[in-house]
DNA sequence: AGTCATGTTGACGA
DNA sequence: CTCGTCAACATGAC
């Protein structure tokens, strides 16, 4: 389900609660869900793939892993993992982890990671990714903490975009090239927004879950690569290795 | 029907 | 202690 603009989204859709008093709370989340009772929303913030829920003097932190889902204003069969009733509607969420942070929510986050946060500070991505020159390019853009939000799909599309083989090591990539990887992972994941907002983002995909390089017709490789053993698509003839 | 996937954490052993 | 590996979680698309 999520990678970063998909939580973008998440937050937009639940504007509308903020600033609202939960009247009913539920869910079989392991926190003390009943001290949400009667709490006034401060704010929705997100970090990359963290959807914050921002009261006073502590935080609902919600990560949707890999299947989590969420609702408005209806539900599903199963159980909710947290259900907040407001008098303008509810707000469902189920299969996700959820966490309670205390205390100032800036202590916990650096905000300028987050790819598609408006205080996003590229060159502190560069400066991460020169400490870590003989980590693959495929592992170092999963690493939320120098890619806050980026997942596996616009991992493979970035890769493809500039022409970087995935296996390629970061510390062996020009300069210019891990310039181009840096900026565009914030350039995409907003394109990634804009289609996944008209039901359209797959009919984008280049390289992703791709058969064919779009560029020279030869076949995509799919392969588990890195550490993180993630799928990559790529084409050995059009993206170069660094090694 | 079985396989696989937009993700992360924690346990365990070498 | 640290590293790597793996299980666990859990749903829906194909």
């Amino acid at each position: 389900m999520p990678e970063g603009p998909s939580i973008l989204i998440l937050k937009e859709e639940v504007e509308q609660f903020s600033g609202h008093k939960i009247i009913a709370v539920s869910g079989n989340a392991a926190i003390d869900i009943q001290r949400l009772q009667d709490k006034k929303i401060e704010s929705f913030k997100t970090w990359g793939k963290h959807f914050l829920i921002c009261f006073d003097g502590f935080t609902v932190k919600i990560h949707l892993l890999m299947f989590g889902t969420y609702l408005i204003n209806e539900r599903k069969e199963t159980p909710p993992r947290l259900s907040l009733l407001f008098s303008n509607g509810e707000l469902n969420f189920y299969t996700c982890s959820v966490k309670i942070l205390e205390g100032d929510i800036d202590l916990y986050y650096e905000w300028d990671e987050d790819i598609m946060n408006e205080n996003w500070n590229p060159e502190k991505a560069k400066r991460s990714l020169g400490k870590v020159p003989n980590e693959m390019i495929c592992d170092a853009l999963l690493n939320q903490n120098i890619f806050s939000g980026l997942g596996n799909i616009i991992k493979n599309e970035v890769l493809y975009r500039c022409y970087i083989h995935p296996e390629s090591l970061v510390g062996k990539i020009p300069k210019a090239k891990i310039d181009e990887i840096v900026d565009e992972s914030s350039i995409y994941s907003f394109e990634f927004l804009k289609w996944k907002k008209k039901f359209e983002l797959k009919k984008h995909w280049q390289a992703h879950s791709q058969n064919r390089c779009v560029r020279c017709d030869l076949p995509l490789l799919k392969k588990y690569t890195g550490k993180k053993k993630r799928r990559s698509f790529f084409c050995t003839n059009c993206q170069n290795l660094y090694e």
